[in-house]
DNA sequence: TATTGTGAAACATTTCACAGCC
DNA sequence: GGCTGTGAAATGTTTCACAATA
C-alpha cells in the first residue's frame, strides 16, 4: 500500500469511529457526503482518503457502512486487539484505567503501575496494578504494546525510557512536558493545556 | 496580521508550552534549531512560523526565552486569563476539575456542573460545583469562555448545546463522539481512543 | 563565525471537474 | 439522477539557499 499521511490516518481513524455511531443507528449505506459533514471535512477529501486506501463504494448509495468499517479496520491494522499498560494511577491514570471505550475499540488496559506501594494498595479496579520496579517484567509478560504515560511531568522522560526499554511500540503520553523516544517508537501527545491554548488563540 | 494556519498555530502552542521548561532550566536564549529538537520539527520551520507571527531573535545567539514567550503569548492572545466550565464530574471530570497545570498556564476552572444531585453532594473539590440545570445561569455569572465536555457519549451533543446557548466561545470535548457546534464556535476533539488507533495504525 | 529572516523551489494536500456507472 | 473514482489544477506547506548581521 502506498504510504498515507497523518492527515489522511487521522481522517480514516475518525471515519473508523463514526461507523460505530453509524451502525448503533442501524445506517447500512452512507455517502461521502454525510460522512464529510460528520467530520467536519469536505467529500472530496473522504473520497480521496478511501480510495487512497483502495476501499470503495457504490454508485448512488455510496459506501456500505459494516463493511468499510472492517476494510479500515484491516487497511489500518486495527482489527487485531491491542494491549496496554497505564503508567501513573493518580486521579487521570485511574479514570484512565476503567475508561470503558477502549476495551469497546479492541484495547485492553492489563495493567497499572505507580510508585507509590501506599496508592497501589488503596487502589480499587478490576485491572491489576504493579509497581514501576516490575514493570519490565510485567511488560514482556503480559505482551504489552501500549504505554500510557499518567505520571507528574518531572518523571515522564524516566517513565518513557523505562517503557521503550521494556518493549512497548507506541507511547501515549498524557503529561504535559513532550519527551523524546527513540526512532522506531510511536509516539503521541495528550497534552490538555496546550488543547485550551490551541483554542484559546482560535477565538 | 496574517492568518496562521491550524499546523502553525499548533506549533506556536507547543513552542509557547515548551519555554515554560527553558525558563525553569534557567536557559536565557534559544536556538532555532534547539527549539527544533525539544519540538520535533525542524529548524526552518520554527524561524518560518516565528517570523511569519513577526517576532524576531538575534543573529548569532538565538531567541530570548522571556521575550519570546511573552510576544507569543501577546500573539495568540494567551496572555489574558481564560475561565472554564467542566460539564461532567464523573472521574475523568473531577481529574480534570484538580488538574493543576491549567491553573499555571492562565486557565481557570471555575465551575463544575453534573446532573446527579448525588454525584454533587460526594464530590470533594475546591471549585464549586453545580446542576446542570444552573449552567446557563452560571455560566453568565462567571463568565465562563471554554465550556469541556466529559459526559458519557449520549449526553454530548445535547450539553454542546446548552454550553454554547449559555453563551460559551469554546469547546474542548473529551467524550468519543464529535459533536456539532454552531459556526464561531471554536471545538477541538480529545478522543482517547481515536488517539491509541492513531498509535495502532502507526505500528 | 554562527545564526536569523526570507524569497524561491520543491513537495504535499485539497479541490475540482467530469467520466463512468447503477 | 445521483453518486463514486480519479487525473489534473489550484492551493498550501515545508525545505532550501543564501544574504544580512552582530
Amino acid at each position: 500500500m502506498k504510504d498515507l499521511s497523518n492527515n489522511t490516518i487521522e481522517r480514516i481513524c475518525k471515519i473508523f469511529g463514526y461507523l460505530d455511531a453509524l451502525q448503533k443507528k442501524e445506517i447500512g449505506f452512507i455517502s461521502s457526503r454525510e460522512l464529510a459533514q460528520g467530520l467536519g471535512t469536505t467529500e472530496y477529501t473522504v473520497r480521496k482518503d478511501l480510495s487512497t486506501l483502495g476501499v470503495t463504494g457504490h454508485t448512488r448509495r455510496g459506501y456500505d457502512v459494516k463493511l468499510l468499517k472492517t476494510q479500515l479496520g484491516e487497511k489500518l491494522h486495527l482489527t487485531q486487539k491491542r494491549k496496554a499498560g497505564i503508567v501513573g494511577l493518580g486521579r487521570l491514570g485511574t479514570a484512565l484505567l476503567d475508561y470503558e471505550k477502549f476495551k469497546v475499540d479492541g484495547f485492553e488496559i492489563v495493567a497499572g503501575f505507580d510508585c507509590s506501594i501506599n496508592k497501589l494498595e488503596r487502589i480499587r479496579t478490576q485491572i491489576d496494578v504493579f509497581s514501576v520496579n516490575d514493570l519490565k517484567r510485567v511488560v514482556a509478560e503480559r505482551h504489552i504494546e501500549l504505554g500510557i504515560i499518567a505520571v507528574p511531568e518531572a518523571a515522564a522522560q524516566n517513565v518513557a525510557d523505562t517503557l521503550c526499554a521494556a518493549g512497548v511500540k507506541g507511547i501515549l503520553n498524557f503529561s504535559p512536558v513532550k519527551v523524546t523516544v527513540p526512532e522506531g517508537i510511536v509516539y503521541l501527545d495528550m497534552d490538555f493545556t496546550n488543547a485550551l491554548r490551541f483554542i484559546a488563540a482560535r477565538l
